[in-house]
RNA sequence: GCCCGGGUAGUGUAGUCCGGUCUAUCAUACAGGACUGUCACUCCUGUGACUCGGGUCCGAAUCCCGGCCCGGGCGCCA
């Protein structure tokens, strides 16, 4: 006798003889009815289910003469543990399609299906491979606090909260915790982060609410040594989900091919001069905007660079970055013209982080408490910040970000 | 923040430009019925919708104004 619990996918009632399609994470399920084999009572009772009732069947599995599938469930029982309601908000079969919006206003019964099951099925791989990986080269895995007191980290608006009667704000970076992990002696680290970006952007392509893979590391000779963690990082990962998600890999209809190494490095010079060979106008000094990305995005595709690091950039990107004459020692990493890593050499003095901040016209006595952490012993350091959805967005081919994100949070959404 | 686009049964759509049997299309869903090997089962019957408010007009799903909601592009984005 064999158990079958799971969601009722589709009921096939042929007459005298019943099927019940039955959905589980494992996948799909034949139950067969042969009105001459399932006792009376049974097979009358198979009318009154609903799709998605959620079921336990108890039978015989024998050999199918189903096309697709190999052995099916002769009941002697079937328990409803739980009826659906009908009508469904959607269909999770797939049959009709739905909005995006919609799906995810119901986004319980949207995660029924297979394709949504795929993509945070191999979600979790990613993570566990990038974590091993990470394990194994050294690292700690921390959690730092999403709350933080003051905006003082420039930059990004951020969302504010109020915490007893103080006000606070929810974190844009654990940018400053991770460096005071370098001041600690930890040496290597990395966080699962969730990052809060009060932006009222309206894309594809971002979230307010993000999640991220963040790596700070201690003694290193320049930003080449965090970019050979990142490189590395993406090549086993990678290879980890190719290995170990097949079956979702071919659900989502991806082919994924694992990114050889060493990663294709552009300087800025470099990227700013290809642009300009395509028509452009940026001057030099200009930030990449979209329309850069993708066209370098595109160059690169046809030189074979899936993924490919830009670095090099002028002094001027941020204050935290290492300066080196005209040019600073960060980097980002994009992938088919879309930035999913930024990171880079630190500032590790004392006074040259003082002298940054002035020169992007930032008052150090308001970064007191930042400033404190080179002033007793803060080794050569950088890291990354490497975005979990835009990553998965771009290996998956997924359209939109928020298929990526169970619960995504956008300019509008809260809910669910 | 700027600029486009959209809102029709539970879901997804046709119709809107050029107002008139639109008594609103089709699929799926749902309800009832037929069928012993389906596998998007098939077939028959039925149920179910024009985002809200105002205006123009003999007449508004359709045109105009406003609200609400949503999508997308750009900007922004340690």
């Amino acid at each position: 006798m064999d158990t079958l619990k799971g969601w009722v996918h589709e009921i096939r009632d042929m007459g005298g003889i019943k099927f019940i399609i039955i959905r589980n994470r494992d996948g799909l399920h034949q139950v067969t009815l042969p009105k001459k084999k399932v006792p009376p009572e049974l097979f009358e009772r198979v009318g009154s289910l609903n799709r998605e009732d959620v079921v336990v069947v108890h039978g015989e599995t024998k050999d199918s003469k189903a096309r697709d599938f190999p052995t099916e469930l002769i009941p002697d029982a079937i328990t409803v543990v739980n009826a659906a309601e009908t009508p469904l908000p959607l269909d999770p079969s797939g049959k009709v399609k739905a909005e995006l919006d919609t799906r995810l206003d119901n986004r319980f019964v949207d995660m029924r299906r297979p394709e949504v099951q795929a993509v945070f099925s191999i979600r979790h791989t990613l993570l566990r491979h990038a974590r091993a990986y990470l394990d194994a080269h050294g690292f700690w895995e921390v959690h730092t606090s999403r709350i933080i007191s003051t905006a003082s980290e420039g930059g990004t608006e951020l969302f504010p909260i109020t915490y007893f009667d103080k006000p606070a704000y929810l974190s844009q970076s654990p940018q400053l915790y991770k460096q005071m992990c370098m001041a600690g002696g930890f040496e290597r680290i990395f966080e699962i982060a969730t990052y809060f970006r009060a932006e009222e952007h309206n894309t594809t392509r971002h979230l307010n609410e993000a999640t991220a893979i963040d790596i700070e590391m201690s003694f290193i000779e320049d930003e080449e040594d965090v970019m050979r963690v990142l490189e590395s990082l993406i090549h086993h990962t990678v290879a980890g989900i190719v290995a170990d998600c097949q079956d979702e890999l071919a659900t989502l209809g991806v082919a994924l091919t694992v990114p050889p190494l060493p990663f294709k490095r552009l300087t800025y010079d470099e990227a700013v001069d290809l642009l300009r060979s395509k028509g452009s106008d940026i001057a030099w000094g200009d930030d990449l905007g979209t329309e850069s990305e993708r066209l370098l995005g595109e160059e690169m595709a046809a030189q074979g660079h899936e993924y490919y690091f830009i670095k090099r950039y002028p002094r001027n990107k941020v204050f935290y970055i290492q300066p080196d004459g005209k040019y600073c020692r960060g980097f980002d990493l994009d992938c088919k013209g879309v930035e999913l890593t930024s990171g880079g050499q630190r500032c590790h003095e004392h006074a040259t982080i003082v002298s940054r901040l002035e020169e992007f016209g930032l008052n150090p006595a308001s970064f007191t408490d930042y400033l404190k952490i080179f002033r007793y012993g803060m080794p050569t350091h950088g890291g990354f910040g490497f975005g979990i959805e835009r990553w998965l967005m771009e290996m998956l081919d997924q359209k939109n970000v928020r298929e990526c994100i169970l619960f995504p949070r956008d300019r509008h959404r809260t809910t669910p």
